[in-house]
DNA sequence: TTTAAAACATGATAAAAATCATACCCATAG
DNA sequence: CTATGGGTATGATTTTTATCATGTTTTAAA
């Protein structure tokens, strides 16, 4: 079991420096500290569901989320993933709709909630913290137009090897420098890419037969990333 | 020749009601009338060029105007189409990067130009301009990231489909009420689907052998548009 | 500890889509 | 007028990827 720090206040968390929030007025930092509720999702739990009508943001203080999109056919497509520091639910929130994805917990979370109201007003008064959502959204809106062109141009062994970096640039390395730092099914990794499960598996194991990555279960070692990066194909 | 009425000012100009820039003060829309450039592009002409640096946000006044991206192996991908009253340009700026994409004229095209600093100042000044951008750019987040689900999980039939009805959604239909109301290459639409030219074209033949568009050159005419989003296999 | 269910793995096959090849049409430059 | 090239069209073929089938392993529950 995950053991949490107790989430004293905004102005001690971990994250403060990190997250978009760091760039807001003392004041409002103070009010959101006053009017946030935190909690602790366990593995597998939904933060909130697509569908439903946003209350809130969500500014995760420590653990891992998936944000997935239900296809037109109920396929899940994993659309990002998120980490300590990250804010969640701000998209639907903004563009005054129903959340268009469920975030769900990869591993024990810790997340703080910041109501509706709150958040409208901070932003409309503070124009840095505006700014750096504007430049958050917009940055989202790069990967997801860069996702989009290679899910469209480049083959599976590509965007696979493309996606085992991303995790790695999410989630990093465990203690010994190779092992992904999180625990995905096939499944959830096929969901990542945009392919069915069985190719994921059997790319997977070629990458292992390559000598790329070795795989133990669910855990994932990256051995020889630079030849994963020429597997990609990346330009830059 | 398309003819342009002229641009006089911000303030009588035909998109001042459905622009991002409607929500601007008065005092903001005066300044960035002083400052505004216009201009006239040809169709085929480019207006920014990705991996160049953004000096300031375009507004389109009329035209259409497509922007691409370019895939890793040189492929052009079309992420969004634009007409008037849409901003350009702004994704880059706001995150401090390069463009990610350029912006390419498909009919001859009017633009007013507004400097980086202008821009920039306005959004830290005026809240409710700061909020109409950050809810555009979830909504863009939001299309691309539908696109992005759609690009995964479902077969170029359904995308092609999906697609003319974008481009119908985007520019309309001409005075007819059937013809879509912008002349694309095949190539082009290809690379909005996501595709292989061939198969587009391939596609579009069915589509009129089924009876559902008729084709003339570049037009395209939507006849039985209940059959076209069949086809596309929608959920909303 | 046993047992059921879920996840993983792999081969065989089918379907989807890209690529290659060729031909046609048509605008326009010489 | 005619030649040239770009866009369109279509068939043949290959490649890629999904699906189906089946067995194995792992996980979690009884």
């Amino acid at each position: 079991m995950t053991h949490f720090h107790e989430v004293s206040t905004c102005q001690s968390c971990e994250q403060r420096f990190t997250s978009v929030f760091c760039k807001a007025k003392q004041e409002f930092i103070t009010e959101i500290n006053e009017q946030k509720v935190c909690n602790i999702y366990k593995k597998g739990q939904t933060i909130f569901n697509e569908g439903s009508y946003p209350f809130g943001v969500y500014c995760i203080n420590q653990g891992k989320v998936k944000l997935s999109h239900q296809g037109d056919d109920g396929k899940e497509q994993i659309i990002r993933l998120l980490r300590g520091g990250d804010v969640l639910g701000y998209r639907a929130l903004l563009s005054g709709e129903r959340y268009s994805a469920s975030a769900i917990v990869l591993e024990d979370t810790q997340v703080c909630f910041i109501p509706k109201e709150l958040f409208i007003n901070v932003l409309k008064n503070d124009a840095g913290l505006a700014f750096e959502m504007m430049k958050l959204l917009s940055d989202e809106l790069h990967k997801a137009e860069v996702k989009l062109t290679h899910l469209a141009q480049k083959p599976i062994r590509e965007r696979l090897a493309e996606t085992l970096l991303f995790i790695k640039e999410t989630y990093g390395f465990e203690s010994d420098g190779e092992t992904l730092n999180v625990r995905l099914s096939r499944e959830e990794i096929a969901n990542l890419v945009g392919t069915a499960t069985e190719s994921t598996i059997r790319l997977l194991s070629e990458f292992k037969k390559d000598g790329m990555v070795e795989l133990e279960g669910k855990k994932i070692k990256i051995l020889r990333q630079k030849e994963l990066i020429k597997t990609a194909n990346l330009q830059d």
